[in-house]
DNA sequence: AACGCCTATATTGTCGACATAATTTCTAAT
DNA sequence: ATTAGAAATTATGTCGACAATATAGGCGTT
């Protein structure tokens, strides 16, 4: 299951360009803290205003953008604050999601995640860190899926996801760490497969909070 | 500081439609799991599609109501799970809202905070019950804020307190418990005041798990 | 030269109409 | 009588135009 199972397809034009808005937000095509003009957007995207104030606002209500009533819309500004709040939620929700997934996820779903952390321990141990990013989000998105939670999953799925990497992307930041983050992994993996509720709980949030100290120790850097 | 505090005044059409929607619907005024249809609406409250169209938008990023392109948006409708699953978001943002509140919170909010509590308890005390609920989020809603995490604000109060509300009005729940919940709050409060993150963070999520349990049991009865 | 006010411009908010998709209803065939 | 298909209807999606608000620039005054 890769992230695109996520992404329900868009049907209408509002869908197709609130997604395409949305990618060239996160990447940086359009730089954070800049203004959304829908006059200027409506002719960039070949679409009506009334389309392009749909996916403001869908954009909106992923707090990509901001909107002030009578002056317009522009995308976040990023501060390291603003990244260090949004791990502290993130240590929250998915510190909830590992407790209920160990609670909630099938012995099948459970092997599965094991399976795939196995096979991405091979990957890396032959040197592909490539592919790191990738499954560190497999890795997040399975557990998260497993809570089995529908409001745990929109605001960390549709919402706090798209934000971080916003944030990764635009400062710069290289994939999650890559050494001691298998280790971490595969103590909460195996923590959810002895439905250890308050293990997995703990476990995963240190693991978000190291995250976070790495994170706050680059942005000190800088 | 009341509830009133945190609603930014409507200045547009589409706000003013979209509070008095999202009154109507928490309230039941417009029962749990009805179709919104927008012609009808428009004519309802006197306004183009267009700004039911907007209003609606912004009711499913509050998670009230679901829409399906070309098809038209439902009022969600309320599950025991559905309810089960809020609150545990709720245990895990809240908990961390105490932690961070423990951090954040100035002497003086925190002064505050604990006038309000005996402030609550000398009216409960002389048996004037009635104004439980609304001490209830008020003690809520400062920790909330007193995290100073602008998502975790986000999500607590745009999102999740307006749809438990819902549950509450229309599941016919008379506010929160009223007995042992003083002495949870003023626990928490006590821990917040002795800047002990750890404790604050725990007392908030047994009070809110005892909550939970507290509704289940309610919810089996009938 | 600095400040306030007023006009001009541009942007957002709102509206009604048309296009398109989903649903219902009617018809016809098995 | 039941079902499949097509026409009619209703709803949502999209569009361009107008209205209202905010911003920018120019003008006059102190």
């Amino acid at each position: 299951m890769s992230i695109a199972a996520f992404a329900e397809q868009a049907v209408t034009s509002a869908d197709k360009t609130f997604l395409q808005l949305r990618v060239d937000i996160v990447e940086g095509a359009i730089p954070a803290g800049s203004k959304l003009s829908e006059t200027e957007l409506s002719t960039k995207y070949q679409v009506s205003r009334a389309v392009i104030r749909e996916a403001i606002n869908r954009l909106e209500s992923c707090h990509l953008v901001e909107r002030k009533a009578n002056v317009g819309a522009r995308i976040v500004s990023l501060t390291p604050e603003g990244l260090i709040q949004l791990y502290q939620v993130r240590e929250a929700l998915e510190g909830m999601a590992a407790r209920l997934a160990a609670k909630n996820m099938s012995d099948e779903e459970i092997a599965d995640l094991t399976a795939l952390l196995d096979n991405h321990f091979q990957t890396v141990k032959g040197g592909e860190s490539y592919y790191q990013e990738a499954g560190d989000l497999d890795f997040h998105y399975r557990i998260i899926l497993g809570s089995k939670n529908q409001h745990l999953i929109e605001v960390l799925v549709n919402g706090i996801y798209h934000l971080i990497r916003m944030y990764r992307v635009q400062l710069g930041m290289a994939g999650p760490r890559v050494t001691t983050a298998f280790d971490e992994h595969k103590h909460v993996v195996q923590a959810i497969a002895n439905r250890d509720e308050e293990l997995a709980e703990m476990l995963m949030r240190r693991h978000i909070l190291y995250s976070k100290n790495n994170i706050e120790r680059k942005l000190l850097q800088s």
